[in-house]
RNA sequence: GCCCGGAUGGCGGAAUUGGCAGACGCGAUGGAUUCAAAAUCCAUUGUCCGAAAGGGCGUGUGGGUUCAAGUCCCACUCCGGGCACCA
């Protein structure tokens, strides 16, 4: 195994990271999930800083400059060394011919020269892998030589290369400030490098690299400012002085669009025999992928130049057409683009799924996505899991910015709404080794579990092959039916919250569809026990607040709440003597109907319906039917519970408070105690302060 | 380490803006039905004291605000998820 850097596409996500930032506001989604978005761009604001190195030249011959990204500029006087990444294009330069007088032997790496430590410190990060580099927080790195030029006060500080400094953040290149940055302290500590502290710390600090708020120290005309003056002091001084300005940083780096494998879009690129990239005419796209019978690369030694599966395609990896300048032969890009390259707008298509001409039909994209007002379009609801917080979310987000600013889509947004629904969770076993079990052949007496005899301790977690607990749907589908296990994964618990799969109370989902079924057909016979008969008034009332209780809770995706509504229905005409009138039992089959599917299509149909019920609507609350002529209030004394009352509805707060004080009950617990101060919440409660 | 989310009976969970904690289901207990059982139906079920009426306590822990806190504020504990040498 050996590492290769690549020439590849990539797709310059981050000139969106703004955008993508900006227009989170504009969206219905979680906190969470927009927190971890705005994580993920990481932006951060600081400054550019630049450090002249006089003895080193660049590219073009001139003095050599480090420019260095840190969001502390405040802290440049304690600057007492630079790291650059050992990947950075200056490292060649900056290495020095010999070791200057005086230096450490702790800097050299035990190398003769500057070159040698600084070949074997590149070497060996090449060699580790970016796991390995990211799991050893020990700080290496070795001196280049070079020292480059504070810019605020002239001070010549050693320029280090260290792998804790990361080429694909900032600018690759650091100023180091022990005395504020805990990963410079360790380095400074570890290499004997100066500390200078430029803020003052509380006096019962006796930490390291102290990183919270304080005054400015050693820092020249900075001195005395807090942290927030003090940048805005120092930017405006390196701009006067040309060495400097304020700047902003994203983590979020730019997307890797090549693939080397075989299965994915190929991407419509040939290239001429310079070299050159062209891109290929509407009318040879799309290229579909050559048929391969073989897809393994080939064998490659270290100096043959890598080379994707597609370059197998005999035939296929050159083609001949005019670009408009000559037919000439063109050799195709034989990378493939990633899974994201369909993910990130598949559901634009569904808008429209026949157009030849076009992604979708444009009148048909503004009416689906809510075009007319852009900055409130989009899906409408998009149901996902939490792993796609960053990736696909935001991939998709950036595709569909584009799309929108090539005005191929009319809202700058793909998805409105977002719901994450839970991790069904599992239960894992772990034995005295620490190794994870299979869970499924744990078994449990008393509360102990135990794996082949060993005793075993429960965890709990996400299902998955590492921790051995996954398990399918399958059984209790076999066992129940799918009906039964829709319903019983909705009755579990809030859509968005994680819980463990657990399958003991499944009998009760089932026995909900079994007394539903009861309750309008008669079990020996098969015949409807629905009758067109009245509905008793407090039955009515009972179905119209389930009505309404229903409605509120689908809308707001809170299945299970709305389940347990139609419950507390249908236990209402389990009590019923007599057949069910047909009114309650239609209005039951339709509320049922997005829950159960084949059950209520069954039941739809012999209730006399000729059509499906997925066309019919939603039944309606009567509004009149939700308010009741008395209601109980509940009195407290204190905010304690002593006693309740049956009043009007539509009491006044005087009347009310006088029903109250002259409840039997209450009267006999305030015992002639003197009335302070009496609450009346309207229709909600009475609290007596005695 | 940092950032999110969560903790309510034996169990899963419910509780618009602070306003009757425990809806609904599972389990359990008792009863009806049955030759018997399963299934079904009815009743009880936070906990402690009490024969009952009723009362004390009670939403992870410790404080606070309020007439009133699961809900708001402060400080923690534990669990789940994500990110992680990001300057």
């Amino acid at each position: 195994m050996f590492r290769r850097p690549l020439k590849q596409w990539m797709m310059r996500i981050t000139s969106y990271a703004e955008r993508l930032l900006d227009d989170l506001d504009l969206l219905d989604w979680t906190d969470s999930i927009k927190t971890m978005q705005r994580n993920w761009i990481g932006r951060s604001e600081g400054a550019h800083v630049e450090f002249r190195v006089p003895t080193a030249t660049n590219a073009d011959g001139e003095v050599a400059t480090i420019s260095v990204f840190t969001t502390r500029p405040d802290t440049l006087f304690g600057a007492t060394y630079m790291v650059v990444a050992p990947e950075h294009d200056l490292v060649d330069n900056l290495t020095a011919a010999a070791w200057p007088e005086g230096t450490r032997d702790a800097w050299t790496g035990g190398a003769a020269t500057p070159a040698e430590a600084v070949e074997a410190y590149r070497r060996r990060t090449a060699q580790m892998s970016d796991l390995e580099r990211q799991e050893n927080k020990d700080k290496t790195g070795v001196f280049t030589g070079s020292f480059a030029v504070n810019p605020v006060n002239d001070e010549s500080i050693p320029v280090f290369i260290a792998d804790y400094v990361l080429m694909g953040y900032g600018t690759g290149a650091i100023m180091a400030v022990p005395g504020q940055d805990e990963r410079d302290w360790d380095f400074a500590t570890k290499f004997d490098i100066d500390i200078i502290r430029t803020v003052q710390p509380p006096e019962d600090f006796d930490g390291g690299a102290y990183i919270g708020a304080g005054a400015a120290i050693n820092s020249g005309f900075l001195d005395g400012m807090e942290i927030d003056e003090a940048k805005a002091a120092i930017i405006e001084h390196l701009i006067e002085i040309g060495a400097g300005e304020g700047t902003v940083t994203t983590k979020l780096r730019d997307w890797l669009f090549a693939r080397q494998r075989y299965w994915g879009e190929p991407i419509p690129i040939v290239f001429d025999e310079d070299g050159n990239a062209r891109s290929l005419p509407d009318s040879e796209l799309p290229v579909n992928l050559p048929d391969l019978i073989d897809w393994a690369p080939r064998k490659l030694d270290e100096d043959s130049e890598p080379e994707p599966p597609l370059g197998r395609a005999d035939g296929w990896t050159t083609l001949e057409i005019d670009l408009g300048d000559g037919l000439k032969t063109y050799k195709r890009d034989l990378n493939t683009m990633p899974q994201w390259a369909g993910s990130c707008w598949y559901y634009m298509r569904y808008i429209d799924p026949v157009s030849t001409e076009a992604m979708a039909d444009p009148v048909s994209e503004k009416y689906w996505m809510g075009g007319d007002d852009p900055n409130n379009g989009g899906v409408d609801l998009y149901v996902g899991g939490v792993e796609h917080a960053v990736l696909h979310l935001l991939y998709s987000r950036f595709w569909h910015k584009v799309l929108y600013d090539l005005g191929h889509v009319s809202t700058p947004e793909p998805f409105k709404r977002l719901i994450n629904q839970g991790y069904i969770q599992a239960y894992a076993f772990v034995d005295d080794r620490g190794m994870y079990v299979e869970a499924s052949d744990v078994t449990e007496t008393d509360g102990r579990y135990e794996y082949e005899g060993e005793s075993v301790t429960r965890e709990y977690g996400k299902m998955g092959k590492s921790l051995k607990n996954s398990v399918t749907p399958d059984d209790m589908y076999r066992d129940y039916g799918a009906d039964t296990l829709r319903l019983y994964e909705m009755f579990m618990g809030p859509i968005d919250q994680d819980r463990p799969w657990e399958t003991k109370s499944v009998v009760g989902s089932q026995r909900l569809l079994q007394r539903i079924w009861r309750n309008l057909v008669d079990e020996t016979t098969g015949d409807l026990t629905v009758a067109d008969i009245a509905v008793p008034d407090s039955l009515n009332r009972a179905l119209h607040r389930t009505i309404d209780a229903v409605r509120t809770d689908m809308d707001a995706l809170s299945f299970n709440t709305s389940i347990a509504r139609i419950t507390e229905l249908n236990n209402e005409l389990t009590k019923l003597e007599g057949p069910t009138p047909t009114v309650v039992a239609d209005a039951l089959v339709r509320m049922i109907s997005p829950l159960v599917p084949h059950v209520a299509e069954e039941l739809w149909h012999k209730l006399g319906n000729e059509t499906s019920v997925v066309y019919a609507d939603f039944p309606t609350a009567d509004p009149a039917l939700l308010v009741d002529d008395e209601i109980e209030i509940p009195i407290q004394i204190k905010g304690k519970l002593r006693s309740k009352i049956m009043v009007p509805a539509d009491i006044d707060d005087a009347s009310l408070e006088a029903a109250a004080l002259a409840d039997p009950r209450i009267v006999e617990v305030l015992d002639g105690a003197e009335v302070r101060k009496v609450i009346v919440i309207p229709g909600k409660l009475v609290n007596i302060v005695a």
